[in-house]
DNA sequence: GCATGATCATGC
DNA sequence: GCATGATCATGC
């Protein structure tokens, strides 16, 4: 069969793919008919799959197989879609992340390198096609943005130094048996995603351990957020990120925490009032997120968001400790949506087939606490001193038992549309619901009809306090 | 206008 | 003093 673009070329395939942007399946249908019936299959719920797999595959009429080697084999270039969504203040972020190859523990165990792992062997090039998801449409009608070429070697070099570290951390575990341990929250854009059709399914490791979860290499959705969007509007980009690091070589010999836990170091014990004298000029000291934007300035970033944070989707917690070490406040999460809460599933292993915990995603993220301690109860007048920055992820059993019990519990008052039995601050020493709305009358609706106020998880600042103290 | 991180207010 | 409920202030 005659193709209107050159397999064996990248350039080709980008030029080819390009025809998309702007276009969807349906209008631009490529080199291979899409069969009838799959013009009406609806990228269902959370499912994205359907439209790499029954799309742009009849665009480029290729049928790559199950293998390691890249969906173009010759070319060195393998095929990946992905969704965005659109966000409400205007412009795109991914909708999931970009899940690439499903890591075989007992080869990458055996890879020599970061040179010679599979991640790199399938995805040194990818053909990027990115598509805006719109609900209930059929998966040729989502319009496409994104057609291009994404290229290891010419992703910035802090970027590669930061995934090949990732790639270190991941293969590290897996040659440690450790594979079943392994989480989102402890690398940086690269991760192992656990990945299966139910949650039952186990897979050998490399050394001994227990069988582990199927997990895949992926890029967070945060990273993909920030690399989709340069790819839009790469001038809006730059003007809402910037990077900490913006030196790739100081990657060479320390990873990225360490990088940024250095910056921190020079104002260790230091009072509020000589930061804010040294560094500070400019900022509102009565402004709520003050302490936030201390803690910017002394990372090195003015303003901006992180570009790190974003994209290894860590989120920077400012602590406040009253004299006898109790934070002063409990830690809010966003409010949660009831009617979606009740739809997850906390097992689940695959975002394709259910819809996993907000709560658990959430918890399963990196955090940066940065602790200042007053030498009082917190009020205005009080002296305040930076005492530490720590990055931080919930313990597993935690996150498994208590969080677990409590968001269960939740879940069972929405079913039954019962506010009252929302789990209080009293039954957990860990984590608890309560209202996170602008007022009382900033309502979310039960299944039986009735308004009830916004609520949100929060975790406990006893508990706050213990994870505080060890560090 | 609204979500979010942070904080305040009340009553037991 | 703490649990619970409510709201503020900012940035997008």
């Amino acid at each position: 069969m005659s193709l209107p673009y050159d397999q064996t070329s990248p350039i080709d395939i980008e030029r080819y793919g390009r025809r998309l942007i702007g276009k969807t399946l349906r209008e631009e249908p490529g080199a291979k008919p899409i069969p009838p019936e799959m013009l009406e299959v609806r990228i269902s719920g959370r499912t994205s799959g359907s439209f790499g797999k029954k799309g742009e595959r009849y665009f480029y009429a290729i049928n790559p197989g199950n293998e390691s080697a890249p969906d173009f084999a010759e070319a060195g270039v393998e095929l990946k879609s992905t969704p965005m969504k659109r966000l409400s203040r205007g412009g795109y972020a991914a909708k999931e992340r970009l899940v690439l190859n499903i890591i075989n523990y007992a080869k990458e165990a055996e890879a020599s390198d970061f040179g010679t792992s599979s991640f790199l062997r399938k995805n040194a090039r990818i053909m990027l096609v990115s598509y805006v998801h719109e609900d209930d449409r059929a998966a040729v009608d989502h319009p496409i943005r994104i057609a291009q070429l994404l290229d290891f070697d010419e992703l910035p070099e802090a970027d590669q130094r930061i995934i090949e570290g990732d790639w270190m951390c991941i293969v590290g575990k897996i040659r440690a048996g450790k594979a079943h341990e392994l989480h989102e929250g402890e690398t940086d854009y690269l991760s192992a995603c656990t990945k299966a059709a139910d949650s039952t399914i186990r897979r050998e490791q490399a050394a001994e351990g227990p069988p582990a979860k199927p997990r895949a290499f992926s890029f967070k959705a945060g990273y993909m957020t920030v690399l989709l969007q340069q790819m839009l509007q790469p001038a809006e980009a730059s003007e809402e990120y910037e990077p900490a690091v913006k030196d790739p070589a100081l990657l060479v010999r320390k990873s990225f925490e360490d990088e940024i836990l250095s910056r921190f170091k020079p104002y260790i014990g230091k009072l509020v009032s000589e930061i804010q004298a040294t560094i500070g000029d400019n900022l509102n000291s009565l402004s709520k997120g003050y302490y936030a934007m201390l803690a910017r300035r002394m990372i090195g970033v003015r303003g901006k968001k992180i570009e790190e944070f974003e994209k290894a989707e860590i989120s920077m917690k400012t602590i406040q400790l009253k004299s006898d070490g109790m934070p002063k406040e409990d830690m809010s999460f966003p409010a949660f949506k009831v009617r979606e809460v009740i739809t997850e599933d906390w097992d689940a292993a695959d975002e394709d087939t259910k819809q996993p915990s907000t709560l658990k995603e959430q918890l399963q993220k990196r955090f940066l606490f940065v602790v200042y301690q007053c030498d009082g109860d917190c009020t205005a007048g009080d002296e305040k001193k930076f005492v530490k920055a720590f990055f931080w992820t919930m313990p597993h059993d935690t996150l498994e038992g208590e969080v677990r019990r409590v968001w269960e519990e939740a879940v069972g008052a929405i079913k039954a549309s019962d506010a009252t039995r929302f789990p209080k601050k009293s039954g957990s020493p860990i984590v608890h619901v309560r209202p996170h709305g602008r007022n009382a009358a900033d309502t979310d609706t039960l299944p039986d009809g009735i308004q009830t106020t916004k609520r949100c998880f929060w975790l406990d600042k006893k508990f706050i306090k213990q994870q505080v103290e060890r560090r």
